[in-house]
DNA sequence: CCTTTAAGAGTCACCTTGACTATAAAGGAG
DNA sequence: CTCCTTTATAGTCAAGGTGACTCTTAAAGG
């Protein structure tokens, strides 16, 4: 940023406004499938249409405060919750067009969560829910094109991070860890090549002690692990087949 | 976005206006070190400090479009070059005293040039130069964390993208394209190892047929290669050693 | 002519990966 | 209770990619 075009007694409010909002495409894993959490508009433009949550950033706020206190007013979610959430900067969207009223620019966040409960549809949204991802279309603005950034940018971090375990509850199976992989690429994963990636990869996952195992799906009880420390895989988990984007 | 906080007859100038401001950390190899294009502040605040390139985004423009001006203004590249470059947005910078006279929110991006002109220091800039990256502290504003910031995402992205050739002139030799990786990661690598690698990826060069080889440097005379399709890496090229980020 | 520098060809062992087989431990159907 | 299905977990094996090296070729410089 630079003030070389503004003279010394700059007036802020010479120029046309700039509104500046967060949006956050906030995604789960959830019986089986990718979803994301939508607000219904209540007013013009788009009333009535779904949206990615998201609201003004206010002038004491960065963009990433904004996007944490929206999440917190229009899902419910408590302020604890929100505030320890796995929240990264998607990008920015600023074409000049995308809001018919006025000049409005939007930094967009990805949120991750396991497990979620459902919304209020609180604050100023008219309802809340979650959808499937692959179900979504017709959003308010350029939000489909929003949310379809985000859904291959955490694509593209499952291959090269930890990022996968953002999306399970603190103690996890390999099969649950497995699904948020096969889910999110849309592919079937090999299970035992699987098993021995994320095990020999240090850092990934750590064992958890006490009760070995956990009964409550089909098959043979699976043990727990909680995520490790590492933040990176090296080398990646590569989706098989495809090229990402 | 959403205007759930603003009545139908919002007022744009009711609230405290936000400037927006596009950057851009633009990076070159010369010399054999990794350079990076500075302009230098006439004008309070910071005035006499080196910073980004950057200014104001007008009310026409998209952020990519004002980044793209403001770097034709300030070092005097044609028009013509800067449509064709590669650029890419970093991230966005909103924290609300990042600027001491105003709420300016900044939209980072990256460029990638090869074998630069000199910049001429034009537009509203009082000088503009490339000084190398590892010589740059105390720049305006957060723009030494921008530049920081800039300088680890082009590193992770050469690991799984094409865009190395990005810093090469249209035709390069294999030993250029391996200097561009050494630079930016400050390591060195085996040379055949590279080639090797370069070349049984598939659409990551492409040889040029006429002339065979090219002579300037000192040893064996080095074939020329194009960039070739291929955008993504797959498998990866990773760094030796240490872990990105 | 010899040294230096870098390109380019080739080798070899190791590690990772994909494909696959086998066994163990649960629930459900008959 | 037994068979069948489902899922976890333990292995095996071959192909491919990578790191570490060696060797040859072709220029420039002294």
């Amino acid at each position: 940023m630079s003030d070389r075009r503004v003279p010394e007694g700059y007036d802020p409010y010479a120029f046309e406004p700039f509104a500046v909002t967060a949006d956050l495409a906030v995604l789960t894993v959830r019986e089986e499938r990718l979803q994301v959490l939508l607000v219904e508009r209540g007013q013009e433009p788009y009333a009535g249409s779904w949206a990615l949550p998201g609201g003004f950033v206010l002038p004491p706020e960065s963009a990433e405060q904004a996007a944490r206190r929206e999440l917190a007013e229009e899902t419910g979610l408590s302020e604890a919750t929100v505030a320890g959430l796995h929240l990264e900067q998607l990008r920015t969207y600023s074409e000049p067009d995308r809001d018919p009223r006025m000049r409005v620019v939007s930094v967009a966040f990805t949120a991750l969560v396991p497990d979620p409960p459902e919304p209020r549809g609180g604050g100023d949204a008219a309802q809340a829910r979650w959808m499937p991802y692959d179900t979504v279309r017709g959003l308010a603005f350029d939000h489909d094109r929003i949310l379809a950034d985000a859904h291959e940018r955490v694509g593209a971090k499952l291959e090269y991070s930890c990022l996968a375990t953002a999306f399970c509850p603190p103690e996890f199976t390999l099969g649950e860890l497995r699904h948020v992989y096969e889910t999110v690429w849309g592919v079937e994963l090999d299970r035992p090549n699987f098993r021995r990636k994320v095990l020999t990869t240090p850092g990934f996952v750590q064992a958890v002690e006490g009760p070995p195992r956990l009964t409550g799906g089909r098959g043979k009880p699976a043990a727990l692990y909680r995520a490790g420390g590492a933040t990176t895989l090296h080398p990646p988990l590569l989706r098989p087949e495809g090229r990402p984007a």
